[in-house]
DNA sequence: GTCGCCGATGTTACCGATACCATTTCGACG
DNA sequence: CGTCGAAATGGTATCGGTAACATCGGCGAC
């Protein structure tokens, strides 16, 4: 069901039969029928659309004008092909439903189309093999590529270091990334919540529990830093994925009903909290008297939930800025300073602890 | 700070010296590279990987074993010019840290890749002119466009409608659509809030809203059902934004020290909603006793605070997959029986009202 | 007056794949 | 045994821009 019926061009209603007959019959409009009815090559239309300063101001006016009046609209998959710029960079996220990283991911858009580039999204939570979504993006020769994450295939690796082409692994860190990265310690991380939840006087310390790659790693640390405190009991509920408000609510009935003892539960992410606060409070719990809570995010809610919430704050946003100036640096053969950035975290203490 | 030193290009530890020599003389392997290592036409190469049942198992084998050792990566762009299939599609959305769309994005990209089409991500929020994010995604040929929302500027209308490419807008209802439409009216959403309202006795009812497009919509259809009932007095705090958590904290403070009397709020989104009843809580309210509250959107924590919230439901992820569908059945050429799907919405009533 | 340079524009070739059509081979079948 | 057709492969042109270099006219410096 073809919108236009075959064989039957619509009439642009604005356009004068100013264009060649071909451009007419239903082929588009290349830049060769620009410049044979402005008058010029085609080179200097190219010119006029890409280096007006390059070029007359009559001849820009003209140009400019046969472009509005026939509807022009550059190929830049031919433009690409020839300059060998292809004016995308591809951002690779796990997932965005668990909304983690959407400020991130706005953030990085926006810096980047400010410079004229396209954003290719890739989501490789399904992808069993992150590879092949890679060869894929790389097939389309990105001039930048945004990795969330330090975990990859040696194979995706190889490739990406094959291809030349600048990239950014955010959101952790590593002393060996591919080119460029902009993150922070979740194993830090980890420990803060631990050391935090430890000062508070708590010692019976239950965790409620996404388990995706870097919270694995949080969790290491954090777990580290509580048997070097003697505590080498942490009840866990551990859930597949990264966590929803229901699942926080699951997670501490797990943690109460295994008739495990806990003051204080620190949780993967501030939407478990909330799920885990909620729950307490329905059971008649007093946060943070009966049990501190703490979670990982800071996310727009968690100053404004009562009691509010502590928990680490990351720095989405610059980390989506950071990691689009970086590649925008290293496509412009700008000096990278620094390869490796860390964000850091801060630990925000609100009522919940 | 270029990645490789200028003038020395890394040795692939793992290629052996099986490549022509300009291959390793720091240029990209090409078809023409990789066909004559295979000893068979670049055509035959091409037939290799994109139609491999046209080619004797032998051949195949062969070209595959000298793809894999030269690590060539097809050049897409140049494939896309020629064959004039961009295996891209666009996806435009307003923006996407009020989360209300992530489910759609996350569906529609996954429904595009499993058919090999990778997503160009817009976000047209910063941009005043929608158009010029339009214009440049037109100028990348996608084989299809993903709109949220059915209210666009004539002269993007026109442009894609010339572009000859599939779109589909969505989220909203339009008599008329540019071409293909997956949506619901937020008219009726609107009134369906009212009417919910009114049945459960309310007739003092407050707005803490966001001044987004739809959202203005579903509100004049709340207002045209509440005046049928004789109501024209409607206290509202509208927020510029579409709202956050605080905003709905701020926008019940707003409402009560107006002095107004309400029984019952109704919110544009459920995360404002769920900020109106952290503020309610706080202030000794109860919901719904004192305070019936409604949200917009049936989030995943909708179903689980408490009280849990009345809401109206939205198959986000529905929108996103028919829209994927929708595209992909106009890019392949089948038949779209309904260029207009009305997936409806569900009030979905909890303790909230 | 001549030279040289600069700014504006043009000519040509090319980016790297695939569409299109031609060719070759080989087996089936009359 | 010759013809036909399908299967496998190849040659050539082409997609629509832009890089690289060439050309041309005008103007200032010596």
């Amino acid at each position: 069901m073809a919108r236009t019926p075959p064989g039957k061009q619509p009439q642009d209603p604005g356009t004068p039969d100013a264009l060649p007959r071909h451009a007419r019959a239903g082929k588009a409009v290349t830049i060769r029928d620009v410049a044979k009815v402005a008058g010029v090559s085609p080179i200097t239309v190219s010119r006029a659309l890409n280096h007006p300063e390059l070029v007359t101001p009559e001849t820009l006016e003209r140009v400019r004008a046969v472009v509005s009046r026939t509807g022009y609209v550059p190929n830049e998959i031919a433009g690409s092909l020839r300059s060998r710029r292809s004016g995308i960079v591809a951002a690779v996220f796990p997932q965005i439903t668990n909304s983690m990283f959407v400020d991130t991911i706005q953030t990085l858009t926006d810096c980047l189309r400010q410079e004229g580039y396209q954003v290719l999204l890739g989501l490789s939570s399904y992808e069993e093999r992150e590879d092949e979504l890679i060869a894929g993006i790389v097939g389309r020769r990105p001039e930048g590529i945004y990795l969330t994450g330090v975990a990859h295939a040696p194979e995706t690796r190889r490739r990406l270091i094959a291809s030349h082409i600048p990239v950014v692994e955010a959101w952790d860190l590593s002393p060996s990334p591919i080119d460029m990265l902009v993150g922070f310690s979740h194993e830090k991380a980890g420990e803060a919540m631990a050391r935090h939840l430890l000062a508070k006087g708590h010692r019976e310390i239950g965790l409620v529990w996404g388990n995706d790659l870097r919270a694995g790693v949080r969790r290491q640390g954090l777990l580290s830093v509580l048997a070097e405190n003697g505590i080498h009991e942490v009840p866990t509920s551990l859930e597949p994925a990264p966590g929803m408000f229901q699942r926080g609510r699951e997670g501490l009935a797990e943690l109460l009903g295994s008739g495990a003892r806990v003051s204080a539960v620190a949780c993967s992410s501030d939407v478990l909290a909330q799920g885990v606060i909620a729950e307490a409070r329905d059971r008649g719990i007093r946060i943070p008297e009966d049990i501190a809570v703490m979670g990982f995010g800071d996310f727009d809610f968690a100053a404004h939930t009562s009691p509010s919430l502590t928990t680490i704050a990351i720095e989405k946003a610059l980390i989506g800025r950071l990691a689009a100036q970086a590649l925008l640096a290293r496509i412009q053969g700008r000096e990278v300073p620094e390869r490796i950035v860390d964000v850091g975290f801060r630990l925000v203490e609100r009522g919940s602890t």
